[in-house]
DNA sequence: GAGTGGATTTCGCAT
DNA sequence: ATGCGAAGTCCACTC
């Protein structure tokens, strides 16, 4: 692990340590003032102020301001190319309050002056994609060589309800039989497929979160679907936590059935039939 | 503007610093060596890596790896509580070639000792979550006070093409006249309604990307429900830079016409007409 | 490479 | 608060 840090370097000093940094490909954090340019699916212009930039070593990069969960311009990671130069862009400065607000250059309140830039410019093609960085200011610049080949294991997503389903059919229903996981037909996915106690075919469709209308509707598809193919009868059941408005009516509608499940008991039932995954899971922090 | 940097800190001084940050609702910085915990909307664990976690000044957490654009873990900003220890964690260590691999305890090659660990913690309520951040190094700390009020505009979204249509109506068709804007109706939104050149109603639905499926019968219920409500003839118009296969036929086969438009077309509509804000865009950045 | 659907989606806006 | 749709969505996966 190596840190190289510098504390308000001049922009020089900063355009020097930037090339370097992107060229060894290591991770990179730079905090000033800055604006920024995007053009590509979309456009926008972000105004002078104070952020955090990173690249990282995919070349992926992200402009965070304050606040937000959300970086404020981006671009993804992959195939992105990088520019660095020091460019000198013209300012028009209020000189009675030193306020900087453009203002008309035939006001007299207002000059212009030359400052020195450090120019970030981020390409990608495939989406076609531009981001320029303008820094003014530097407060602090770190290039980072991060190792970091620790594994990732989220759990109870939709994944986990389905498996959670696997594990103990009778979330569903008692006697549901389940036959085929994520099933393909020619419309689309169905979830868990499988024979309820009286041998009738369902076809069950899993939302982590209150089910919409659309889900409905999609399930409604997969069962015409079936229906089509198989010479049996054929239910769906739409499962997830909750209904959203008007869906209950329009389930009646189609006929179909609605089971009550929430992801958080999948996870308890995948708990209780603990795989690897989840041994080491509690293994490690109880 | 305000920075604060420590490199190397001791556990001890990283904690004092982080308490600090966090009490003052400063930019937080912290690179180090840490495995997490999250327990949410779902539960995942991250095992041991270098990372960076940066916590903003409405409590919004970010931990990023060092690829790939989204973060690993997160808190969204809001209404986050944290709480900063250090605490002493037992670990499992390989004696013969030091490598730090989780075995068993009756393993004779392992032997156990205590590490000291600096534990922060996010909550939040509505949704409950909790992430635990174990850092048993840090490498680099830095409480930032971020300046950024400049504003931030964005250009031909779907937001954007509405507004283009409505300049140009033509964009849809010769004689397209529209009526109304984001008109709402009891089943979604219309994009934009109005009359063609023989005095139909007209339903137009846009997207800013290939329409697929669920466009088509959108607009096909959309055109349905004014059906519903109007005394004349309605047709319903899908405007998108493109359709994705199989939409074509089932456009014709619900009666719908499809316009061709590209946002980036759109887009330069807007700037002919410029408003205020595309004028200032170009006049910083030509 | 394009197409499809899920997401700890986030975000914004309307009810 | 909740619901709903858009997003420069991102991402993984299939064809």
């Amino acid at each position: 692990m190596s840190v190289k840090v510098l504390i308000d370097p001049d922009l020089k000093k900063a355009k020097a340590a930037t090339k370097e940094c992107l060229k060894k490909r290591r991770f990179l954090l730079i905090v000033g003032k800055c604006w920024v340019d995007y053009r590509g699916r979309a456009s926008s212009k972000l105004d002078r102020g104070e952020r955090l930039v990173m690249i990282k070593e995919d070349g992926a990069l992200l402009i965070h301001r304050p606040t937000k969960y959300e970086p404020v311009n981006w671009m993804t990671g992959g195939e992105v190319s990088y520019q660095v130069k020091l460019l000198s862009h013209k300012r028009e400065k209020n000189i009675i309050d030193g306020l900087e607000i453009n203002l008309q250059p035939q006001d007299h309140l207002v000059q212009t002056h030359a400052v020195d830039v450090l120019k970030i410019q981020a390409r990608r093609r495939r989406p076609s994609e531009s981001i320029k960085i303008f820094f003014e200011g530097v407060y602090l610049l770190s290039s980072l060589s991060l190792i970091d080949v620790g594994d990732f294991f989220l759990y109870a997503s939709e994944e986990d309800m389905k498996r959670a389903i696997l594990i103990k059919p009778s979330l569903i229903e008692p006697g549901f039989k389940p036959i085929s996981f994520e099933k393909k037909i020619d419309v689309g996915f169905i979830d868990v497929y499988g024979i309820d106690k009286d041998g009738k075919f369902v076809v069950v469709e899993i939302k982590r979160k209150t089910a919409r209308r659309e889900a409905a509707l999609q399930l409604a598809r997969y069962v015409k679907a079936i229906r089509g193919i198989v010479n049996r009868e054929v239910r769906g059941v739409l499962v997830s936590p909750a209904l959203a408005k008007g869906v209950q009516r329009l389930l009646a509608t189609l006929g179909l059935d609605f089971r009550s499940l929430d992801p958080k008991k999948c996870a308890e039932v995948l708990t209780g039939h603990a795989t690897k995954k989840l041994e080491d899971f509690f293994k490690y922090h109880g």
